[in-house]
DNA sequence: GAACAGGTGAAGT
DNA sequence: ACTTCACCTGTT
């Protein structure tokens, strides 16, 4: 990694491939936000930057301690992006999906956050998610100053925990409020310890991570993947199961270890191209059609 | 207004 | 084991 430090921003030459877009618009957050230069600001780790690519130089505004104390792993800069993308490239049909997301970067972010945002998550849509959590953080985050702006940190599970219910009924979650509050007191009892689902395998860390309500299979996956880099998690939401119905070839066992980065490609190129699903085939069980009446 | 939006879990076959 | 349905809320 060749980096320089100067005028508060870390340039970076040999980052390989990142493009901020698709990075941060292909659903893996909620919390960073574009710039009118191409670049987004957002917030990690209790620290704020902005990151722009610019004449080929991966640039992080940011505190200059924290480069590596934070966004050189935030933003899995040691990994070679390009090896797994020809690994992943095995038909006709991967290949678009990875050229589609090129320079996309699954992000090493806090387990907490990872959990309660995908909680928000079930059967809502992206703007709605994001302004949920905006409220959140707004609400019981902390307040600071960067780059001559305020933001907010991600809540700690004791300031969940310890919210109103009328607090919690402005974030506007609906039924999922109470299963952010389980979760919360989850991580605050211990009886829920990301360190030690670190250790566990993939399965047994869904398994562990499952006991909360209103932590399925889907949510437990984004949450392996995104928030404890277990990179065979594979999340298989309507668009996945979209892909599943019109590319048969597409299985995650075909992906290997890192099948979870292949899979936000699929799931990427899957939404913003609005695949759709062969006629007369159902592709999810819930939130389609159902007919609602209430009493 | 009804349908829909990155699911889940309980209850019914 | 598989299917159906309610669940908050905001937007189209």
């Amino acid at each position: 990694m060749i980096f320089t430090y100067f005028d508060g921003t870390a340039r970076i030459s040999d980052a390989g491939l990142f493009s901020p877009v698709n990075t941060f618009e292909c659903g893996q957050c909620f919390r960073w936000l574009p710039d009118e230069n191409g670049g987004y600001t957002g917030v990690a780790f209790g620290k704020a930057a902005n990151v722009r690519v610019e004449d080929g130089y991966l640039r992080i505004k940011c505190d200059p301690s924290d480069f590596e104390t934070v966004w050189r792993a935030y933003f899995d800069l040691d990994r070679d992006y390009e090896v797994l993308n020809s690994v992943f490239s095995i038909d006709d049909f991967t290949q678009r999906a990875v050229s589609f997301g090129n320079g996309m970067r699954i992000l090493r972010q806090e387990p907490f956050e990872t959990l309660i945002s995908f909680i928000f998550s079930q059967c809502n849509n992206i703007s709605r998610i994001r302004s949920i959590i905006k409220s959140l953080c707004m609400l019981s985050g902390e307040k600071f100053e960067a780059m001559g702006k305020t933001f907010f940190t991600f809540p700690t599970a004791l300031k969940i925990n310890s919210l109103s219910e009328r607090e919690l009924q402005s974030l506007r979650a609906g039924y999922r409020a109470p299963y952010v509050r389980e979760a919360a007191n989850a991580v605050l009892t211990g009886s829920i310890n990301f360190n030690a689902l670190r250790a566990l395998g993939t399965e047994e860390a869904r398994k562990e991570i499952m006991r909360l309500p209103g932590v399925g299979k889907k949510v437990a996956d984004c949450f392996l993947l995104f928030g404890l880099q277990k990179y065979d998690a594979f999340p298989a939401d309507v668009w996945i199961k979209k892909v599943f119905a019109n590319y048969p070839g597409i299985t995650p066992s075909r992906f290997g270890e890192f099948a979870g980065i292949a899979q936000q490609y699929f799931f990427y190129y899957a939404r913003e191209n609005k695949l759709e699903s062969p006629k007369g085939e159902i592709i999810s069980d819930a939130c389609e059609k159902k007919e609602k009446h209430n009493t």
